[in-house]
DNA sequence: GTCGGTGCAAACTATTTGCAATCGA
DNA sequence: TCGATTGCAAATAGTTTGCACCGAC
């Protein structure tokens, strides 16, 4: 899992020199933390995490440092029904859809072959040139529903 | 597909009627603009929409009614990679995902039972009960990948 | 007449931006 | 050095809410 780290913190300042921009601390520790779980997470949570390591970031730079880590594909931005950005990290965390519990808000990560293959079928049928997709199913988790 | 207002106008008074609520000119007219067009729309285009007409209805009475709306099933509420909420009607309209392109904005509906079966076996798997599920296909449509 | 509904303006939430001070290449 | 970056606070965008007045049942 560590490699992936040093595999992100590689792809981030290649395409920080590549763009002439500079690698401050700051922009380590984001990047640190968002791999520090495998977990989705938003904004105040990464503010958390980043407090809890004694570490101050605004909340200003965290914004401008997510969009970097997601320009540089190295983070995916996504929404669910609520109304704020989540985000997950890519890099061992290879293309997935998920799950999400309406009740205790768990998401469930999963994947299908299949369902990748129709969607290519439609993209074809459509003559629609695909750049992502996101499938979310909604509902109540194993847990929640027998409750 | 003029039946389908009427039926939407049914529910929608069922549905005022049984939690005791008040049928309003402003909730009529809302109805009947958000059935004009087949398409999606987000909340100022709706606005707009009225205002052709010369009707005027607050933009909060817009997100009151809407709101009623998606709880009587009318309407669909749903999130695409912008930051506005878009919603479309859902009666004559039966359930179906979209193409997004990330050009020109264009939409395009699709449906596929085979995808919606793989879906249910998803489920099932993870005895997971499914309310809703979206799923978005981001791209390039046929006239923005020909320019 | 009694609630519920409406419009307005203020409040809120998530996010973005302008700016002066600071820091990295 | 010099332009990029930061933090702060103010600005925005979309949406929600409190309240006085209005209207449906």
């Amino acid at each position: 899992m560590d490699r992936y780290v040093e595999k992100a913190r590689k792809v981030f300042r290649d395409f920080i020199s590549q763009k002439s921009l500079k690698m401050t601390s700051e922009r380590e520790k984001i990047l640190d933390a968002v791999f520090s779980t495998h977990d989705h997470f938003d904004v105040d949570e990464l503010l958390i995490r980043l407090k809890e390591t004694k570490i101050k970031v605004s909340r200003a730079t965290i914004y401008r440092t997510l969009d970097l880590l997601v320009e540089c594909q190295i983070v995916k931005k996504m929404l669910f029904n609520d109304s704020q950005s989540r985000y997950e990290h890519v890099l061992g965390h290879e293309h997935h859809d998920h799950l999400i519990c309406t009740e205790c808000r768990k998401i469930i990560e999963f994947y299908s072959e299949e369902i990748e293959g129709l969607q290519k079928a439609i993209c074809k049928k459509y003559d629609f040139q695909e750049t992502d997709h996101s499938l979310k199913i909604y509902g109540k988790c194993f847990n929640c529903r027998n409750e």
